[in-house]
DNA sequence: ATAAAAAGTAGAAACGTTTCGTTTTCATTT
DNA sequence: AAATGAAAACGAAACGTTTCTACTTTTTAT
């Protein structure tokens, strides 16, 4: 049925090995070159992967488990990754770890036996032990978006300290000082809190715990419930503008002020994480910061490369990508009023 | 390093054949199934699928094509499928068409190169040319959310006309008769407005031209686009009712009444498809046609799995499931004001 | 022109399973 | 106790590659 490459031996009478051989990149004579491309045309012969793989003990597949696959996030960064993968010939098993650091641990499981080249993660735990099945099997693991601290693992991660750091300090330079956060307890949640705190304290402004909202996880109820919150407080109190640590809890934030009437950037200012769609096509159109979510997934794509060829040194790869203010109207500026 | 059988051998004293029996699930005699077990355990081994892919000549991997993944719909889809497919032994290998369909084909001609088992795939394309490498190559296809027709496929969609077509009697029959609509010219929103249509024409309800606005695919931008065009319309003509064709058309909708600060229920009534996350925290909560997702899902990996087994009966497979109405508060009775 | 080196080719073994045809085992019947 | 038949075990071949070693041909240097 499907032909092999003993119909090539066949039709152009050299060996197995000399054909295989060059299929694989090695030099043959320039006759045989021609003979054996004309048979791989006529014989329309791929290569069988399984044979293949049985002696190499490579599978050309890739396992990328992340966090939440349904999230606007984890979508894109799905749609990026797969398509490196493919234009370099790798398949992509997709594992969605549903926000639970069990399921995560089968899930590496579940890859390992499948036998994946490599693993790339975008992890739920934040210790590595739930990556010991890989390492036992010797497979290469690279983490991206979040990383995990005092494990010796390749990861390409934006700077959300800084990131959000100066998202607050934007804020501050147009003279707001009554400025809340809403975040999750997640990793990036938790970095771009931080950021926004030394943004704070380096301004010399006060964070009243009133002023912090979070939950677990990122999403549109976090930024709903976070805002309507901040609303019960006394009108003296309210904050003047609101950092959002996440796309979803942008929504979330809209659709709790478009519901009292509040106007942005009128009565409050508004600054966000991830330019997607909607913070796009909305009136005020959104200040948010924009991770270059192509570039965390070629970094992290490029690095497990690497990692899969032969010399894989040892020495760590950790990249670490900035995050770029994309300026919108949604930001009020105190000082001119 | 990993063991093989032949480890499983040394240690029983039996011979390959009849341990790759039982561990396929044939008789053996007690005490040796007590043997194997325990070298297996103690051994930890794992078949390797590679040697056995070679024979069987199957990959245990499932192609999935969709048309977008980075959207909701289909990053939800995506979540289910994969779950459903895993907890059955099955690696999924995951390709966004990313609504193009030159894309898709070479999405097919992949994995089919990948040998992949069977291919589950929400289509681009309108027929079923694309396929062509697959079917040649023997392997199932199914087809969910979306059919090709006339095509002799087995495939998994929601009557989407008829959904549609209570979405609108419901406005219908709380004294709309201004209906406007929004919709995509891709395969469901065609659908979608066919339902429109058909509950405005038995209603005897005319559908002026500037009632129904489309694009080619569905978007957030769509949905703001749709609203502000009629919002244009002279007040007298201004529809009372909105039906959206899809989740994130929806958003836009609502994203564009905020703005100018016309409310839902009391000066528009909005329909729509699809109660995702938005849809459910926003207030009023939006009346929607609920798919049952998740019965899409495990419906399409079940007629999937059947099409693996021996006897893969010729019958086709065609499955219509119904979507049901969630009933919100977006929607204003006019028989009682 | 010749020897040495380099480049290319050939054949066979190996990878870890499943499968097939044959032989052995064991319980049942005569 | 021997004959019968079904159930289980066995050994070898096969799946389609790559890789290793040995061999042949070509090129280069003398």
């Amino acid at each position: 049925m499907e032909s092999t490459i003993k119909d090539i031996k066949r039709e152009t009478g050299l060996a197995l090995s000399t054909i295989s051989k060059y299929l694989n990149g090695g030099n043959v004579r320039p006759e045989n070159k021609k003979k054996i491309d004309e048979a791989v045309r006529k014989l329309d012969y791929h290569p069988n992967e399984m044979a293949r793989g049985l002696i190499t003990k490579k599978t050309r597949t890739i396992g990328f488990v992340l966090y939440d696959i349904s999230g606007t996030f984890g979508g894109l960064l799905t749609h990026y990754v797969g398509d490196l993968l493919r234009q370099s010939g790798y398949g992509m098993i997709i594992c969605d770890s549903n926000n639970d650091k069990s399921v995560e641990e089968q899930n590496i499981k579940f890859l390992v036996e499948k036998k994946v080249d490599g693993i790339l993660v975008v992890p739920v735990s934040t210790d590595d032990g739930f990556l010991d099945v890989a390492k036992r099997a010797d497979i290469p693991v690279v983490t991206l978006d979040r990383s995990i601290s005092g494990a010796q693992l390749d990861c390409v991660t934006i700077d959300n300290v800084a990131a959000s750091q100066s998202a607050v300090e934007y804020l501050i330079e147009r003279g707001h000082k009554r400025i809340a956060a809403i975040y999750s307890e997640e990793y990036t949640g938790k970095h771009r809190r931080d950021g926004y705190r030394r943004a704070m304290r380096e301004a010399g402004l006060n964070v009243p715990s009133e002023y912090e909202y979070h939950e677990k996880i990122h999403s549109v109820s976090l930024g709903y419930n976070g805002m309507n919150r901040f609303l019960e407080l006394p009108v003296s109190k309210q904050p003047t503008a609101i950092f959002m640590s996440n796309y979803e809890v942008a929504l979330g934030v809209v659709m709790a002020i478009n519901e009292v009437g509040i106007a942005c950037p009128d009565d409050i200012s508004l600054i966000s994480f991830d330019a997607l769609t909607l913070t796009l096509v909305m009136k005020p159109k959104m200040t948010v910061m924009v991770q270059p979510m192509e570039t965390i997934a070629s970094e992290a794509v490029r690095i497990l490369m690497s990692r899969l060829g032969e010399g894989s040194q040892a020495t760590l790869q950790r990249v670490l990508l900035y995050a770029s203010l994309n300026e919108g109207d949604s930001v009020r500026d105190l000082r001119i009023s």
